[in-house]
Formats: C-alpha cells, structure tokens, sequence
DNA sequence: CACGTCACCTGCGTGC
DNA sequence: TGCACGCAGGTGACGT
C-alpha cells in the first residue's frame, strides 16, 4: 500500500507519539517480518531501547534507538498504528513494540500489522546495510531538473521501470509513477535517453507535485486497506482505464509494463 | 547491463 | 452459493 506519499504521512503521524517513549518488549508474531536480526536476538536487543528519532528515506521508515536503528518497510500491505495496551490482537498482527507510558497518558504499544507478509523489519547499527543502495530523495535538493536529465541519457531504460527501481530513484511505487508520467506527458515505455531536456525537467516537476500532493492529501487509501488519506480521489490516470483523461477527455488505457498495471491516457502520451 | 519471470502472501471482485 | 481465476500501493533472486 505504501509508497513515499503514504510513509511520510506515518511518518508524521507516529512522531509526536513515538519519540521519547522506551520499547518495554516486543511480541513477534510472524517470525520472518523480522529480516535481521534473528527473531530471538530482535526481542533481546529492542527491549530497553528509547526512540531518539522517527523518520522516512524512501518508502522506509526509521526509527533511531537508543544505539540501534528500526527501519521498517510496509511493502504492499503493511500498516503501523498505536493502540492502548489492552487492545485486543487483530488478525495480521505481525509484531508489536510495547511503549513505556509518558506522563498521564496510558501505555501504549506499536503493532505492525501485515496482510500480505511481505513487510521487513530490520534491527541494525548501520542504517547503511539496508538503505544504502537508494537513489536519491525526490523532495531533496539532490534530486535536480539537471541530474534527472542527465541520469537518464546516461541509461537506455523504458521510463516506468526506470522509476520504480529505487536505486535510481527512491520512493516512488506505481500509482505515483503513472500520475508523474501523466502529468509531465510522457509515454511509460519511452526510452530514458529519448527524454528531451525539456522533457526531463516536466518530469522532474511533475514527480514533485504529484508526491507533495499525496503527502498534502495524506497518501492514498484504496482497497480494503484504509488509511484515511484521500489522494485516492485526485487520480489522474491510476485505476481510471475506462474514464476520460481529465486533460483532454481521452478513454485512459490500461496496460501492462514489467508485470505492472500501467494506466494512460494515450491522446497526452505519445512515444515520439 | 537491461529485461523477463517467478517467488513471496492473503484477500477481494468477477464471472461462470 | 461455490469456485476458479486474476489482480493488488513491492522487491529480490534468478536466467537470458
């Protein structure tokens, strides 16, 4: 379900409600949600670490330790929320942190809850083994009109793919892919060294308003997994095939690339 | 290096 | 109603 948008607005989300609290102990539900350490070291390890900080890189979310980093990663189904301790188990609990209680406020626990099973979580010391093959961060001041025109005349790749590989460019999923190409009029399958200059730098503005309008709107929420964001309503193309292009008026097709549904709007995008 | 395919999982909508 | 099938916001390991 995640992507950028979504992570960040999690991100937000468990801040206020995370930082200075201590992990009391942990429950793993799922053995193998835990990528590394083993399960067992997991739980010996986390016990007693406070929350320095949470944040995001890419569609990770991180949480800094007292000497250790969490980071966790919500593939396709994974949701993080806070509930009171005596909150009753739910069926795709995958593991819960216990929080020390803070002030009057009653105890707490953080429950990553998973559907699919595909989520990670790691317990490192170096956020690097995991997070170091990332390309840049969209909304930061690396990710540059110049260096997006520039990396993709130094590749020959079809553009969707090329933007999900997230070492190459880190954080966006599908939906945000299609929305980006959407708006800066570029056909999914072009190739990345056919871009124009001037085309590289629509792209590059598109992927930064269409991600800023998904954290604006609190990511999308579809499917019967439900967040409470609302960019689910502002879809250009995304699971619109059949619907006019809200540009031009033109049926959005639907079609697959690397194994990807894939929505256009084939009167806007047009390979050269 | 770039691309295709499969695997990992569960649940939902569709059509027969 | 039951059931098979296709599909889903992601990624990694293969093989060519």
């Amino acid at each position: 379900m995640p992507e950028l948008p979504e992570v960040e607005t999690i991100a937000r989300s468990l801040r206020p409600q995370l930082v200075g609290r201590t992990i009391l102990d942990s429950d793993v539900c799922w053995s193998r949600t835990i990528a590394t350490p083993s399960a067992r070291k997991f739980k010996q390890l986390i016990k007693g670490q406070k929350i320095v900080t949470v944040s995001r890189r890419a569609k990770f979310l991180s949480v800094q330790l007292s000497n250790l980093y969490l980071l966790i990663h919500l593939r396709m189904s994974g949701d993080l929320y806070i509930k009171e301790e005596d909150a009753l188990l739910e069926k795709h609990d995958r593991l819960i942190l216990w929080l020390s209680s803070q002030g009057k406020r009653k105890q707490h626990k953080l429950i990553f809850n998973d559907t699919r099973k595909f989520g990670r979580v790691w317990l490192t010391a170096d956020p690097d083994e995991v997070l170091g093959n990332l390309g840049p961060e969209p909304l930061s001041d690396e990710f540059t009109p110049r260096w997006l025109y520039e990396s993709l005349q130094t590749r020959h790749r079809q553009l969707k793919p090329l933007l999900l590989d997230q070492s190459f460019l880190a954080g966006l999923g599908n939906i945000y892919t299609d929305e980006s190409l959407h708006r800066a009029r570029l056909h999914p399958l072009a190739e990345s060294d056919s871009v124009s200059e001037k085309q590289a730098e629509a792209l590059w503005e598109a992927i930064r308003a269409v991600l800023n309008e998904g954290i604006r709107r609190n990511g999308a929420s579809i499917d019967w997994v439900y967040r409470g964001g609302e960019f689910q309503n502002y879809f250009r193309v995304y699971d619109r095939d059949g619907e006019p292009c809200p540009v031009c008026g033109t049926t959005i097709q639907k079609l697959v690339v690397g194994q990807r549904g894939t929505h256009i709007c084939p009167n806007c995008q047009v390979m050269e």
